[in-house]
DNA sequence: CAGGATCCGATCCGATACTG
DNA sequence: CAGTATCGGATCGGATCCTG
């Protein structure tokens, strides 16, 4: 039963496959919803980076979650690492064409984030004021 | 080393706003990011639920993970919680226009991962042919 | 420059016990 | 049924030091 609001129920037409449990969502954010990975992929976006080039461009990140985090995008070919033997060592790192076609769904994620922000912000504020100290967030 | 077509290079078109650092994605993803909420919404994509048929619906989940999950949504204005003051107690939960809003995204992040499971599998296997004992995953 | 190795605190999450 | 409270292990990620 609908309870007042506007409730439409424009059919789900989301979900999986019916009543199949999980879809490959999860497999999608065990590789990408780590504290990483998106700002490395979004600066690759604009094109070829070097290391410490990426690490500039992705403030706050250290080395070791860095070359971590380029580890496992190059381990799932979303980017190819290129080692130039020159001296001093020089390093170039791109997006695949995988790499490419995930920005489309990161670009997805912004829309719906710019969308809703306020809102979910206003939800907090409410959320918060309706239940003080209840340690969630 | 390049596998197949490389490089179209077909504009990047993705990223944010430019020289923008960060667009909303680490908050999206700090927001469903986290092991269960995906899940949860999915189930919830289905209609209408209440505590426990939620946790029979999510295998693995403890209730405190269920009860930590459903708050946080429900926080963040994508789940509505109704409590019914019967005996036993009797809670429903249900999305949001803003959680069915959601859903469109999550299933294009299921779409994605059907389209690139296999390339990711494959490469993963390559990569770790060719790293013996990296530590990484 | 581009990392590898190590230490360590913070956080996440599961298991368990208890409550209205 | 629908939670709350507490404990402890596992994992994540930051800081630091070292190397070719």
């Amino acid at each position: 039963m609908s309870v007042g609001h506007t409730a439409v129920t424009t059919e789900p037409l989301v979900s999986c496959g019916g009543e199949h449990e999980d879809c490959g969502i999860r497999e999608v954010l065990d590789r990408i919803g780590d504290k990483w990975s998106v700002l490395v992929v979004v600066e690759l976006a604009q094109g070829v980076r070097r290391f410490r080039q990426l690490q500039r461009a992705v403030p706050g990140i250290s080395q070791r979650m860095l070359t971590l985090t380029v580890r496992r995008l190059e381990r799932d070919g979303l980017v190819r690492r290129t080692v130039y033997p020159t001296i001093p060592p020089q390093v170039e790192y791109e997006l695949t064409s995988m790499g490419h076609s995930l920005t489309h769904l990161l670009k997805a994620m912004a829309d719906w984030s710019a969308a809703h922000r306020e809102a979910i912000a206003a939800s907090r504020r409410t959320w918060d004021a309706a239940n003080p100290g209840s340690g969630i967030r």
